[in-house]
DNA sequence: GTCTATACTGAGATAGAC
DNA sequence: GTCTATCTCAGTATAGAC
């Protein structure tokens, strides 16, 4: 009973890759500028569409939004799945803020969108978004329990903490204020960034 | 050719008082919603004034929100002079986090206003703010060099980067994530973040 | 100096032609 | 489905009476 892989018209592409192109130019605007500060004007003149054309695609800039730290969310939970399973749970939630922050360097939109309360409050009644956090989040979770049981993690901080703390640290203004210094390459202050994360400021 | 005390009227207290009220409650708001969902009608009905009179005081929300940062960052300077003089001086910087952190947990403004753009741009070119600015930073700058002589700072880690970091932890998510779980006190809260700023996540 | 009422602007969203 | 033109509304800031 299978049935033939529905064959895509051309118009049918066309439409998708100016989807993927408007949330590919979302998610630079975003990152670059904040949600505020992001108009849709902004989103249209960086795709090169009228302002009403992104209507035909979402239907909401809130929605829009919303689609860009869905397909973000998958894109890290492909990235966590890429990461070697056969090396300790710390290396791997190490390699994972390694690719958050490079992503976060490079432009990208931080995971937690803290810059915006308003945008917080849209994504919390999302249905999609709150799937895909969930199941990101139970999968890191995961990691953290097995990262604790090697006895990789300090005993005295909780697992929502660490949880919450490796998240937070995608969107930490430190990263920009080192980047607009430009006394560090994106590559040292990741390392920095990771390294005190994980094994703190102190010697 | 010392002139008497300059004696206030009961007009000039009461004005001052007023001033006072309004930025406490926009620094509350600031603290609860952020600067661009803050609008100066919630400060007019949280103070229980009119709107018009706000522009009275302040020439701009702008210049309001400026005036409670360099509030904010005098308090700071208060708090950091008043830690005993005679602890190592990288617990004097544990010390600073813990102030800091409290007073955001009770609902004070972060330092770093990283939730708006357009605040951070316009407090760039406030002068008083600067000022305050690169005051508080000289100063933990100057700790930051006494701790690490003290070997007490990872010999790794930049001075620009322990600083930013510092300033970050008073705007990190965080600590609104876990203070909305419930689960663990304030205090809890605070001992986990200095923590791990300072010793880091791994065992 | 406080109030009420209003002007002005930016931006999200929609209408209607093609 | 894309465009141009327009609607609507929220929010900053100001005017003018008292």
């Amino acid at each position: 009973m299978n049935l033939p892989p529905p064959r895509k018209s051309f118009r049918e592409t066309q439409f998708e890759l100016r989807e993927e192109a408007i949330l590919d130019a979302t998610n630079r605007l975003l990152g670059d500028k904040g949600y505020e500060a992001m108009s849709m004007d902004d989103i249209a003149t960086e795709v090169g569409i009228a302002k009403g054309s992104l209507y035909k695609h979402f239907e909401s800039k809130e929605a829009l939004a919303g689609a860009v730290m869905v397909r973000l969310l998958e894109q890290t939970r492909a990235a966590l799945a890429a990461i070697p399973s056969d090396r300790p749970a710390i290396e791997r939630l190490e390699a994972l803020l390694r690719w958050t922050l490079s992503q976060r360097l490079s432009g990208s939109v931080p995971h937690l969108p803290s810059t915006s309360p308003a945008l917080q409050t849209s994504l919390m009644s999302n249905r999609e978004y709150m799937d895909s956090l969930m199941t990101l989040s139970d999968e890191i979770g995961e990691m953290i329990q097995r990262a604790r049981a090697e006895g990789a993690i300090r005993a005295s901080l909780r697992d929502e903490f660490v949880l919450y703390t490796l998240y937070a640290r995608t969107c930490d203004p430190t990263l920009e204020f080192l980047k607009a210094g430009g006394a560090m390459s994106d590559a040292e202050i990741v390392e920095q960034m990771v390294s005190a994360c994980f094994r703190g400021m102190a010697a």
